[in-house]
DNA sequence: ATGGCATAATTGTTATGA
């Protein structure tokens, strides 16, 4: 199974680019963030075309989260199930593998109220994983977590050592999911690489190749055990209308 | 020190992102 992870920041604004991609990426499932729409202007059919069922979790405006899926998806689930406002999480069961998309909160700045609520929010997911999975079970979880893990996921650490991306209690919540029983498969396969995910806008970010990686694939040991490749496709980061975030990758011989 | 760029709500400006 290939699976991919791509905040498109808005699916209808990106959607040209998107299926261009999905043309040639072709991969089995591919997990959503950004969508910045509701479900009832997300373009099923379009997608259908292409050969994806979709499970969306949709918000205007905001947020929204999707998992597109060659084979349909199953027991697809929405949110939390509490007052969670803001649609920031979608799982469904493909090929028997438990497969969540995350939209973790950017936090905007250390110490707002957006920070505190990023904070909460990674505690609840971790409570959220701990009530409804063990780390022995076929898990993925897919997204842009708005942290870069460590030093070697910035480009100019010292330049972000302030940034929320780069937040010593947002790594030490991202940390702690990993030590709950799952593997950042891309950093496992390439432990000394220095490759991003996203580059602002600005500042001629991407042609500097000033970048964070914020966005990355985690499995259960089992799953992550079966993981035979993983990538960051710089590519689609080039040329006319970009997301700011690039698609990652991993393939899974299940 | 600030803004820089992009998107969606709307049509002039604001909220948000990371």
């Amino acid at each position: 199974m290939k699976i991919a992870s791509w905040n498109v920041n808005s699916v209808k604004a990106r959607y040209d680019r998107l299926s261009q991609w999905l043309k040639s990426a072709r991969p089995d499932v591919l997990c959503l963030q950004e969508l910045k729409t509701q479900e009832d202007s997300f373009p099923f059919e379009s997608f259908e075309e292409l050969g994806y069922n979709a499970a969306v979790y949709g918000q205007k405006t905001y947020n929204g989260v999707a998992i597109l899926s060659r084979e349909q998806p199953v027991q697809i689930e929405r949110g939390f199930g509490d007052e969670d406002p803001q649609a920031r999480m979608i799982a469904a069961t493909i090929a028997g593998v438990r497969v969540v998309s995350v939209y973790v909160p950017n936090g905007q700045e250390i110490g707002t109220d957006k920070h505190a609520y990023k904070l909460r929010w990674l505690k609840r997911f971790t409570e959220y994983l701990e009530e409804n999975f063990t780390p022995r079970k076929q898990l993925l979880v897919c997204g842009d977590f708005n942290i870069a893990p460590d030093d070697i996921d910035v480009a100019h650490p010292d330049a972000w050592a302030e940034s929320v991306l780069c937040d010593p209690a947002g790594r030490a919540a991202v940390a702690k999911i990993r030590e709950w029983g799952l593997v950042d498969v891309f950093r496992h396969q390439h432990p000394d690489a220095a490759a991003y995910s996203w580059w602002d806008y600005r500042r001629l970010s991407f042609p500097k190749n000033d970048g964070l990686r914020l966005d990355y694939i985690l499995a259960t040991s089992r799953l992550a055990k079966k993981c035979t490749a993983t990538s960051i496709d710089r590519d689609a980061r080039k040329g006319e209308k970009p997301s700011d975030h690039t698609p990652v990758f991993a393939e899974f011989d299940l």
